[in-house]
DNA sequence: TGACTTTCGTTTATCGATAATTTATTCTTG
DNA sequence: CAAGAATAAATTATCGATAAACGAAAGTCA
C-alpha cells in the first residue's frame, strides 16, 4: 500500500471510503485516528482531515473527544432518497430534453450496457450503468447546483445496498428506462420528466416493501 | 475575542462564516491559515479543519498547496437553486399537509413577523421570518434526507443577497405566503405543492430579469 | 531580447508531542 | 452492597516545528 501519487488525506479518504462501502468497515465500527494513522504510516493529522471529510459526505458521524463511527444508513433513510430523486430528477429530464436535442447514444449505451451485465449475472455492473444512465441524464440538465445535490444523494452506495433486495428481472430493469430514452430523443420534456420521476417512485416503493420483508 | 466555550474548530468556523456572511471577507479573498492562526492566537491546525468545512459547505474554495479563497456565488449559481427548491419544497408541502393536520399556527407567526418587519422596515428580519416560513414547511414533511438537502441549499445565505435586489412591497410579500398557508391548514397537500412550487418558481424568475438589470 | 533555469519567499501539508476530555475502573463510605 | 468520588486508560483536540510545493523574481545563455 503505496501512499505517493496525491495528497495523504485524499489517499486516506478514499481507502477508508471504499472499505466503507464495501462493508470492511461495519456500521457503529469506531475510526480510531491514531490507530488508522499507524496502519498508513502516517501522523494523525491527515487521517484526522479524512474523518472529517467523511462526515460531512455522511459515511461517518462523530461527536466532540469522543470519535468518529460508521453511519449506519437506516432502511428509512434509504426510502426518503427516492421522493427528493423523483422531484430533482424529474426537473433535470425536463431541461435535458431540450439540452440534448435528441442525442441520446450516450443513454442508449448504459441500456445496452445494462443488458450486457444482465447476461452476464454481474448485478454490480448493472448497477453501475443504471445509476450511469440517471446521471447522464442529471448532467445534461445544465444546472449545476441540481447537479451537486443529486451528487451529495450519494445514489451509487445507496442504489447497491437497495437493488440487491428487489427482485427483478435484470433485462426487464433495464428495458424499464426505454420510455424515457425515447422521450428524451423525442425531446419532449414534460414527458420524460414524468416518467422518470415515476420510475424513480416505483423503485421508492419497492424499497418501502422491502421493509417489511 | 475570547475562544473558551466551544472546539476551536467550531468557534472559528463560526467567525469566518460571519465573516463572509456580512461581507467582510470578499469573493475571491484569501483565506491564509496561519495568518487566520495569528489573528486568533492558535494553531495551524484548528484553523485548517474549519476551512475545510466551510470548503464542504460551499461557501469556500481551495487548491491543493494553494490555500483557499472565499467562493464567488454567481448569479446563475442564484437562479439554479430555485428550480430545485421547487422541487423539494413541492414534495415538502405535500407531506406536511398530512402531518400537520391543520396545526398551522407556527406558519401564522411568521407571517405576522414578516408583516412588523415590514411596518420596521427591517429587510433582514423580513428575510429571516421567510425563510423559517418555508423551513417550518420542510421540517414538518418528515422526510430527513430533504431536510438536509433543503439545508445544504443554504437558503438563508442566498435569499439575503437576492431579495435585496427585488422591488416587492413588503407586506405584499408576506401576504403571498397565505395562500400556501390556507391550503396546508385545509390538509390539501397537492394543492399546498402547487402553491409552494409556484411561489419558488416565482421568485426565481424574478432573481433571473434580475440579471439583465 | 526572450525563453529557460535557478533561487527565494510564502503558504500549505504533514509530523511528533502535549493538553484536554471522555469512559471505564477502582476505591471509598455509608 | 450500592452510590459516589477519585483515579487510570484511551482517545481526541491542539500545539509548535519541519518538509513539501508553489509562484514570483532574479539570473543565464542562445
Amino acid at each position: 500500500m503505496t501512499l505517493t501519487r496525491k495528497s495523504l488525506r485524499q489517499q486516506i479518504k478514499e481507502i477508508l471510503l471504499t472499505r466503507i462501502l464495501q462493508g470492511e468497515y461495519r456500521p457503529g465500527d469506531r475510526l480510531i485516528e491514531l490507530q488508522i494513522a499507524q496502519e498508513f504510516g502516517t501522523s494523525q493529522a491527515p487521517v484526522r482531515e479524512s474523518l472529517r471529510e467523511l462526515e460531512a459526505l455522511g459515511f461517518v458521524e462523530s461527536v466532540p473527544y469522543r470519535g468518529a463511527r460508521v453511519r449506519a444508513v437506516s432502511q428509512q433513510e434509504l426510502a426518503e432518497v427516492y421522493p427528493v430523486r423523483a422531484a430533482i430528477e424529474e426537473v433535470a429530464a425536463r431541461a435535458a430534453a431540450a439540452n440534448l436535442a435528441g442525442e441520446v447514444g450516450a443513454l442508449e449505451a448504459e441500456i445496452a450496457a445494462m443488458h450486457r451485465a444482465a447476461d452476464d449475472g454481474d448485478l454490480y455492473a448493472q448497477v453501475c450503468h443504471d445509476v450511469a444512465f440517471h446521471r447522464l441524464i442529471v448532467e445534461a440538465c445544465g444546472n449545476r447546483v441540481l447537479q451537486e445535490v443529486w451528487r451529495s444523494l450519494r445514489i451509487e452506495a445507496r442504489t447497491l445496498i437497495s437493488v440487491v433486495k428487489t427482485e427483478i428481472e435484470p433485462h426487464h430493469l433495464a428495458e424499464m428506462h426505454r420510455p424515457i430514452l425515447e422521450a428524451l430523443r423525442a425531446g419532449d420534456g414534460p414527458l420524460a420528466g414524468r416518467l422518470l420521476r415515476q420510475h424513480v417512485e416505483f423503485f421508492g416503493e419497492l424499497v418501502l416493501k422491502g421493509e417489511h420483508a
